[in-house]
DNA sequence: TGACCGATGAAT
DNA sequence: TTCATCGGTCAT
């Protein structure tokens, strides 16, 4: 399992390093995990599309005032919840946002609740995989160093093979829009579908 | 207390 | 490209 240490760090940092680990909810409907294949970085200290822009601290957003390695989850648009990861050290409000992941275990119960019939469909985008591995506000705050929901190590993915581009659907965030905090492993099945606008051939290796 | 809006997904 | 749908947020 990760430990501490692995949160602790600056949210893009953690963002990138998350790519082939191994998302794993123990639940008492059985156990469902997946590798992550798409990340997202929100710093509310200096980033407009952040819940916490501005350090602004609200209900929603007290747990990314803590310290990193807690679940942060929230509804959106009265339906779908997305999964995150706080990072960094206490008082800095970040989160990694968990866009996609390669199904592991329980890929027949995922495909069942998602309502499917392919398993590159169960966990392509953020309210899917909440829905594929019953994450929903039950979650918020969990501790992720505990034993039901957590993180392992997985694969390890070269600078080439990590792409990176603006993120999804903030284009309320101003001079913040542009940033490219989003990373995917590239020629992955399993990445979100998204507009044809965010196709860019960047990698790691080219930041 | 209520108006407004969104880190999406599915259908078209 | 459209739109369903409702909790969180913030201004009253």
């Amino acid at each position: 399992m990760l430990k501490r240490d692995f949160y602790l760090r600056d949210g893009n940092i953690v963002a990138r390093d998350l790519l082939g680990k191994i998302l794993v909810h123990n639940t008492p409907e059985g156990r469902f995990s997946g590798m992550i294949v798409e990340t997202e970085a929100y710093l509310g200290m200096n980033d407009l599309a952040s819940h916490a822009a501005n350090r602004k601290l609200t209900d929603r957003t007290r747990i990314q005032f803590g310290m990193g390695g807690y679940s942060y989850v929230y509804l959106i648009y009265g339906m779908h919840y997305c999964f995150n990861i706080v990072t960094n050290i206490m008082d800095r409000p970040e989160a990694v946002l968990i866009r996609a992941l390669q199904p592991v275990d329980g890929i027949e119960e995922m495909l069942k609740k998602r309502k499917c019939k392919r398993v590159e469909d169960t966990c392509n985008g953020p309210g899917k995989l909440c829905t594929a591995l019953n994450i929903t506000n039950e979650e918020y705050g969990k501790d992720l160093c505990g034993s039901d929901l957590f993180l392992e190590d997985g694969n390890v993915y070269l600078k080439e093979e990590i792409g990176v581009s603006p993120r999804i659907n903030i284009d309320y965030a101003g001079e913040s829009k542009d940033l490219l905090w989003r990373y995917y492993v590239k020629n992955n099945k399993y990445v979100s579908k998204v507009h044809k606008s965010y196709a860019s051939d960047l990698t790691l290796a080219d930041l």
